[in-house]
DNA sequence: TTGGTCTCACGAAGAGTTTCGTATTTACTG
DNA sequence: CAGTAAATACGAAACTCTTCGTGAGACCAA
């Protein structure tokens, strides 16, 4: 009973269509395509493999529309961003969460305003848990 | 004057090896493998292989002393997930790294611990920035 | 010196990723 | 219905990653 094992995470040229299509919301072969850097010269078919092997992985979902596919997105952005981050935790930053931030907070070109607003998130996260 | 394309991030076992090596601050082969899981069955000459390569890559420096090698990691551990983090902020989060922070509060199955503790080193470093 | 043990270098197999070309299908238009 | 333009399915090539075996060199003990 062996488990074809799911690889949960996407690729780099997976996530380079993802973030088109979360963007879009959902999106032909062509919309993503377009969506592309103007220097990221990619033939149609190539685009329209990445998607169905996206879908095969259960990355997306399509429907036909007329003779064309319409690609969603499975996961919400969100999600994924979740995801990643308890991955990346776990594999690089001894799984405290804490440690991450820390890093982020000493190491990133970050604006005052950036941490003002990361710190008034979580007051409202810690007085909100309170209640 | 093609130039090869350096790939600057370990790949998954790499990973793996260099967080030993960073733990062990050095290393050799035999060293790297006997910190792995006791399930994790990789044969010796895996190991080496993967190690030599860690070296072509420059993630490494190796030192011969007696008859084996000695492993260091070029980067430390700090730089290597600012690093990370870096790369992840620019490819999922909009380059934005207060909305990786949001994220991860809002989505993390974070203790208030946790939470307070990030919080107390936002408030250092944003009195730090006052002066 | 001969054999055993440890290490390293190298090559190769198998899997996954990325890209594309060719062939097939589909839908519209006259 | 036939022709055309577009979209899809599939297979293959080139590349990377992961794993291991084989062969060669170094060191030590009998």
């Amino acid at each position: 009973m062996r488990q074809k094992k799911k690889s949960e995470f996407l690729t780099e040229v997976e996530l380079e269509f993802m973030t088109e299509l979360w963007a879009l919301g959902e999106g032909t072969v062509r919309d993503v395509l377009a969506r592309l850097a103007p220097d990221r010269d990619l033939a149609y078919t190539s685009a329209a493999t990445i998607l169905r092997i996206m879908e095969q992985k259960e990355f997306v979902t399509s429907e036909k529309r007329g003779k064309t596919f319409i690609y969603r997105p499975v996961l919400a952005k969100d999600a994924y961003q979740a995801k990643t981050l308890r991955d990346l935790s776990e594999k690089l930053f001894d799984g405290t969460p804490a440690s991450m931030v820390a890093r982020l907070v000493d190491d990133q070109g970050m604006t005052e305003d950036a941490l003002a607003e990361i710190r008034a998130l979580l007051d409202r996260r810690l007085t909100d848990n309170d209640s």
